[in-house]
Parts: C-alpha cells; sequence; structure tokens
DNA sequence: AAGTGGTCTAGACCACGTC
DNA sequence: ACGTGGTCTAGACCACTTT
C-alpha cells in the first residue's frame, strides 16, 4: 500500500503522530460503528472477512487482526468453517455472562428470575452519577429475586434510565422467561458490553429478610453493578444482596 | 516450509488429527518449558523473536504469535524497542495483582504485610486437596495482616507446601518489605501465573475481632484463594477475611 | 466443490529505545 | 545507525461447514 490514505482521520505513518492508531483500530472501529447502528443484528453473521477488506479497502490480515480483538472483547464471535457472528445473550452459554455465583455443591443450574415489581421514578444523586444522567432524570426501578432451584439467593434491585427502557414493566418482565439482559437485547436492542462490580458484606435487613428468607443481621454479599453497551456508556445499575450459605462467588484472576 | 515436520509430536497437517495443535502452540509450549526450568529469569530479557524464530526453525510470524498469547497470559511483557521480558511479581504494577481491594475514597495506596506467626504443620483434607498433594505432606502456615495506611484491613492465613518453601520462616518474611508474591519469587523461584477466589459473606469470629479491631459478628468478606503457577499447579491456599468498610472488592466483568 | 475462518510464511516499512 | 517490537500486505495451504 502506497502513502496515499483513504481512510479518514490519520494518515497513518505521519512522523509526529500524537493520536496515531493502527490501521486495524480504525477498521475495528469502523466495525463498531456498523454495529451500533444495527447494520447486522445479535445472532446473525457479519461479512466474510474478505468482504470486509474489500469494502474497508485493506487487506484480510488487517480485518481479521480488527475481528481478533473485538472476538476477545466478546462483541464478536467466530466460528470456523460458518462466519463470524454477533455476540447475544440469547446464546445459552452467555446468557448469565455476568454472573459469578456458583453453588458450593451439585453443578450450576441456571436460575430462574423473578420480578417483584417494577415502577417510575427519578434518577437521585447516585443513580444520576453512575448511570451517567441528570439528577432527576426519569429511571426505572425494578426489583426481582433470583432463585437457584426454588431457593431465592439473590434480590436485586435495578435502575434503568427510562429512555431507553421505554415500555418496560411488571407485565413484559413476567412474561419473560429467560435473563434480563437476552430481554433488554432482544426488546430494547441493546447489548452489554462489560461491567463492573463492587463487592461487599453487609448485614442482612429487612428486605433480605423477606426476600432471601435468611435471619435478620446475616453476613450477606453487597453486589453493585455498573453495566456498559458499546463505547463504553452506562446503562443499568444494580445492587443486590447474595445469600452465601450455598454458593460462593467465584473469581478467576489472571 | 515443505511436508517434512521438525518439530516434536505431531505432523501438524495430518488429516486425521485428534491431538492437532498449531505450530504456534509447540512453540509457546517450548518458550514455557525454558522459563520453567529458568532459562531466562523473571524481569529478565528474552531472546528476540528472529533470534526465536531461527532457533525453532519457523518465521518470526509464528513466535510472535506464540509470545502474542504469552503477553495476553501475563506471561511475558513486550516493550517496544526494547524487547520482552519475563514478567516479575517484583514489577512495581504487577506486585499487587491480585489484590481486588480497591479504598472507597481517596487514591488506591500500596498496602503494607505485616506478618504475625508462621508454623510447620501436616496438611489436612482441605489444604491436601485444595493444593493437590496427600494429606499429611508437611505444610507451612503462615497468619499475616494487610495494612493499608496503618489500618489492618485484611486477615490471612496462607497454606504453602513445605517441599517448594523450604527455609521460609518468620525471620525471613519481617526481613521483606515488599508483597509476598516478590517475595516467593525472588528467593523460591516461583512464579504466581493465574489464581482463583471464591467469596462468601461471614460474620468476624474472635481472631478477627482482635486483627482487624472489628465488633465481633461484624459482616467480612471471606476470600479463599488458591494460586497457580506454571502448568497449572497449585502452590498456595489461602483464606482470609476483609473488612469492608472503607473498601470494597472491585470486580471487572468481560 | 465452494466458502469460511485458521495457520504459516516472507518481505516491507514504521515506531520506539539505545548507542 | 542499529536493533527491537508493531503494523501491513499478499499468497499459499489447512480445517471445518455447507451445498
Amino acid at each position: 500500500m502506497d502513502d496515499s490514505d483513504f481512510l479518514c482521520s490519520n494518515s497513518r505513518m505521519s512522523r509526529v503522530s500524537p493520536t496515531f492508531s493502527p490501521l486495524y483500530r480504525q477498521i475495528k472501529a469502523l466495525i463498531l460503528q456498523a454495529l451500533e447502528v444495527g447494520e447486522w443484528r445479535p445472532g446473525q453473521v457479519i461479512p466474510s472477512e474478505q468482504e470486509l477488506a474489500v469494502r474497508f479497502n485493506v487487506s484480510q490480515g488487517t480485518v481479521r487482526k480488527a475481528i481478533d480483538e473485538m472476538a476477545a472483547d466478546n462483541i464478536l464471535v467466530r466460528k470456523q468453517g460458518k462466519g463470524t457472528y454477533v455476540a447475544s445473550h440469547n446464546d445459552p452459554r452467555q446468557m448469565y455472562r455476568f454472573l459469578r455465583l456458583v453453588p458450593e455443591e451439585g453443578n450450576l443450574t441456571h436460575p430462574k428470575s423473578v420480578p417483584i415489581d417494577c415502577w417510575r421514578a427519578k434518577a437521585g444523586q447516585e443513580a444520576a452519577r453512575l448511570l451517567a444522567i441528570s439528577p432527576g432524570t426519569p429511571i426505572i426501578i425494578l426489583r426481582r429475586v433470583l432463585k437457584f432451584e426454588q431457593k431465592p439467593i439473590v434480590a436485586d434491585e435495578i435502575y434503568l434510565p427510562e429512555e431507553i427502557f421505554q415500555g418496560l414493566d411488571l407485565e413484559m418482565l413476567q412474561a419473560w422467561n429467560s435473563s434480563l439482559y437476552s430481554l433488554f437485547e432482544t426488546r430494547f436492542g441493546l447489548r452489554m458490553i462489560r461491567a463492573q462490580e463492587r463487592i461487599r458484606a453487609v448485614a442482612a435487613d429487612r428486605d433480605a429478610v423477606a426476600l432471601l428468607q435468611v435471619e435478620e443481621g446475616t453476613p450477606l454479599l453487597s453486589v453493585e453493578r455498573v453495566t456498559y453497551t458499546y463505547d463504553d456508556k452506562p446503562v443499568e445499575w444494580r445492587r443486590g444482596v447474595y445469600s452465601t450459605a450455598g454458593h460462593y462467588y467465584l473469581n478467576e484472576l489472571t
């Protein structure tokens, strides 16, 4: 390839390059953009590496490197011989991707989400800060319990910007018998990319006692999660308590 | 490259290949082997990609892919213009690599490890299982406290196979004013590659009350960790309690 | 047989660090 | 100026899936 560049921004070999970014990252950004505007939907195949190479006017190897990174980010999934797919929360293996709770003994079974209630409110200071919106912005608050084999183990309170989740209500939640994120993806076109959890130990309060059937004061795991979609935009804040009598939170450190 | 293969195991293109592994993975295994034997020590440079390519009789690109994976595994560290280094726990950024505890407010400061006592014992059922040794095998048990800005926040009990940690005692621990893993690496040639933590919420017992200066019954984070060196060999088991009044456990989910 | 991703190679040039 | 890793390309062939 000669020096006359074609891709936007930076002639990529400029000698003084404060904002230098390699070609494959520019391609990655372009693919990401196409995903954001919904050019390819979760679960679908994207064009082959060769097609994308032609489209973006780069070599197949460069497209490959861009896709490599996106596969590492859990945004795309490669399937040899078939093609590259947009990752989806409807995929059984991705469904409870962010849930780290494992039963003390016995195999891990998928939990069941039981919605308790769901109402409109205005964002307080903390919710506003974590969701990167202004205090007072309309939000939806959802309470639910997560059951493992009929037993309530997790009690969550979930805060969602109403602008994104228009139409979400208790009825819709009760009609859905899969993971929340698969509902969010299917009904609101939202794909969760990453999340951040802050974990503490707390004593069970009244609510927890009622929902999790534990004694008041029982030590519980307090898990606060902010979940991000494309572009690192926060779209969910949840705070929950986990009963860790028969389960534990498993974390792989690498 | 022609069909006459040179590397051990499998002629890599065999049509019936139940144990097929690509060339770059074989190279990765060979480099790993050299690291285990101590051919290059933590913190040192390894030979350049070109040199390794000649040594293993493959192209530079293949060595590169092997090193790419090992860099992703935190085993090697690339430094543009300088070379590729063996990751070391003596590196300030790697020092508390597995510690996920973050202060509620204020910047994260490095903790200080304060050894309490250290004695010989024989492995019980649980220690034996987690360390993959036989019950009764000699082990070393170490108790210590982790202090953040003078305040005791973590109380740990650490179980180590004596065979590997011969000579470890309280004196050595007290003389060391850096992370445990950097001591393990420096004195016992052990590099920790990955770890697994199981987290629960528990009530503070007598020991915790004394060590962490909290009320009896205070909810604490119980963190159990098994740490692995090369070849997924477990070499450390630790169980600790974290006081989460002014700190939280931060976990990135990807 | 054709199409997709996966591996391997060889060569060119760039960016960074050191001498 | 030189050596290192980092990027980009082009082409060959393998492995897997579908037609």
